[in-house]
DNA sequence: ACCTCCAAAGTTGGATATAAAATCTAAATT
DNA sequence: AATTTAGATTTTATATCCAACTTTGGAGGT
C-alpha cells in the first residue's frame, strides 16, 4: 500500500462550479426551463467567466442543461417517457455490471457493499431520506465499479448524473420512498443482490439487479402517476455480452503502428 | 414552410474544434495514449485556448480522451472489452428505439431510411468503405431520432460518438467489412429493419434491430480475433420498458410549483 | 390597426495578455 | 543512493476588450 503519487486530489475550479451548480439544479433552486447566465453564476460564486463556461459544457454533456447559442444554457425538463427510458438503461446495463462484478469482486469490495446495505435498514423515515439516498448511490455505484468494465461503469456515471434531476424537478421523490412496502422491498432486493454477488454467481447477479431496478421503476412511475403496465418480470436470459464471457482482455488491442 | 428563425445553424468554435480533433482521433493521426496540449491545438487551429479547452471537456464527457487534472488530455485507450459492451447497449437501446419509432414514424422518415438503405447497396467495394460508414451512421442515426424518446436519442448519440474511435484505434475495420458475406448479411439485416418499420410492427422492429447489430457485433469481434462465443440469438422477449407502451406523455410533468 | 424595417440593449462567443498553481525533470546536496 | 531543491513546462484562472447574435421596442409606411 504505498502512497505512490498522492492521486491528485486536486479539484479544479470548474467542477466545484459544475458540482455546485448540480445541487442547486436537483434541489430544485434552479428550476427547469429556467436560464442560466454565466455572468450571474460568476458574480454569484466569485469567480471568472472560464470555469463557469467549462462547467455549463460539462452539465451540458451529463444531459442536465441544454445549451443554445447565442441564448444562454438552461435547465432542461424531463418528462415521463424519460423516466421510462432511464430505468429501462439501468435495468439492462446494471444487470449487465452486476453479472461481470460477481465473477470478479473481491471480498473488500464485498465487505464495502455489505455494510453500505447494512446502514440503509435503519433509514425508514422521511428525514433519513437524503441519506438514504446518498447510501444507495453508493450502494449501487460500488457494484457497478466493482465489475472492472470502463465503458459500462462510465455509462451508468452518466446515467446516474441525470437521474436526480428527474426525479427532483418531477416528482416529490418521498412518495415514492414512503410507498406502502417500498422501504422492505428495497430491503429485501439489496439483499438479495448482496448474496448473489457473495456466492460470486453471475446470473443471480443479474437477475437481482435486474428485478430490483424493475420494481423500483415500477414503484417510481406509480407515484407519479403513471399507469404503469403489467410489465413482464424482467427476463433472466442468457447474458447479451457478445462474446467470450472469459476473463477479459486487461491491455487495448495493438492498434496498427504501421501499415506493413 | 417558413423559414421561421433559421434555426440559428451557427456553429460554434468549440464544436468545430471538437470535430475537427475528433476526425483526427478516429483517422489515427492521434493516437491512443497521445497528450492533446491545448496550446498546441490551439496553434494549430488558428483560435485562442478557450474553445479549445471547451472542445476538450465536451470530447471528454463523449469518452473519447480522458482528464487527468493539472496533467493535460489524453486520447483514450479502448479494450476487447470495451467494444463488447459497446455493442450490448447499442443492442439494447437501439432495438428500444426502434420498437418506439415502429409506432410513430412518419411516411417522410421511412422514405428517408429507405433511402439511406438503397444508396447503400451498391458500396460494396474497399473503396466506398467510407461512404458506406456515413450512410450507415445515418440510417441508423435516423431510426432512433424517428423514435421521439429524447432520453434514447441522447444515450445513442453519445454511444455512436464512441464508436469510430474504437475501431479505427483497435482495428483496421476493413477486416470487418470485408469479411465473407458480411455485405450481404448486413444489407439484408437492413432491409429486414426497413420492412419491420414500413409494417409499424414495433415488435418485428426491435428484433429485427438486435439480430442486427448482434450479427454486426459477432463479426467485428471475430475480426478482431476475438473468440465469439456460440452467442445466444438475441431473445426476442417483449418490451423491458417499465411503463404504459402507449402514447407517450408530450409534455414534462408539473414539478411541484407550490406544496398544497 | 398592421406589418416591415431598423437601431438599441443585453448576452453569449472569442481573443489576448498575464499571473498563479501544479506537475515533471533533472541537477545538486546530503 | 536517496532526498531536496531549482527550473522548465503545462495547465488553470483572471481580467479586459471586442465581435457576433438574438431579442426588443419603436419609427415609419401601408
Amino acid at each position: 500500500m504505498t502512497p505512490r503519487s498522492a492521486r491528485s486530489a486536486h479539484k479544479q475550479l470548474a467542477h466545484l462550479v459544475a458540482d455546485r451548480l448540480r445541487v442547486e439544479i436537483l434541489e430544485g433552486r434552479l428550476k427547469p426551463g429556467e436560464w442560466l447566465r454565466q455572468e450571474r453564476i460568476a458574480l454569484a460564486q466569485g469567480v471568472s467567466q472560464m470555469p463557469v463556461r467549462e462547467a455549463l459544457r460539462q452539465l451540458v454533456a451529463e444531459g442536465l442543461v441544454e445549451h443554445i447559442p447565442y441564448r444562454g444554457t438552461r435547465v432542461v425538463e424531463f418528462t415521463v417517457a424519460d423516466i421510462e427510458d432511464l430505468y429501462a438503461c439501468r435495468l439492462f446495463i446494471e444487470g449487465m455490471a452486476a453479472r461481470h462484478a460477481a465473477a470478479v469482486i473481491t471480498d473488500e469490495e464485498l465487505r464495502e457493499i455489505a455494510g453500505l446495505h447494512e446502514r440503509m435498514l435503519p433509514c425508514d423515515t422521511p428525514e433519513s431520506l437524503p441519506e438514504y439516498r446518498e447510501l444507495n448511490r453508493r450502494f449501487h455505484t460500488a457494484i457497478f465499479q466493482a465489475s472492472r468494465r470502463s465503458f459500462l461503469i462510465r455509462s451508468l456515471a452518466q446515467l446516474w448524473a441525470a437521474f436526480p434531476t428527474m426525479l427532483w424537478s418531477n416528482v416529490p421523490l418521498v412518495a415514492y420512498r414512503t410507498a406502502p412496502g417500498r422501504d422492505a422491498s428495497d430491503a429485501a432486493e439489496h439483499e438479495a443482490i448482496v448474496t448473489a454477488l457473495s456466492a460470486r454467481d453471475p446470473e443471480a447477479a443479474e437477475t437481482a439487479a435486474r428485478a430490483h431496478i424493475s420494481a423500483a421503476g415500477r414503484a417510481l412511475l406509480t407515484a407519479l402517476g403513471a399507469a404503469p403496465h403489467p410489465l413482464p418480470e424482467a427476463p433472466s436470459f442468457q447474458s447479451l455480452s457478445l462474446a467470450t464471457g472469459g476473463r477479459h482482455r486487461s491491455r487495448s488491442f495493438p492498434h496498427a503502428e504501421e501499415e506493413s
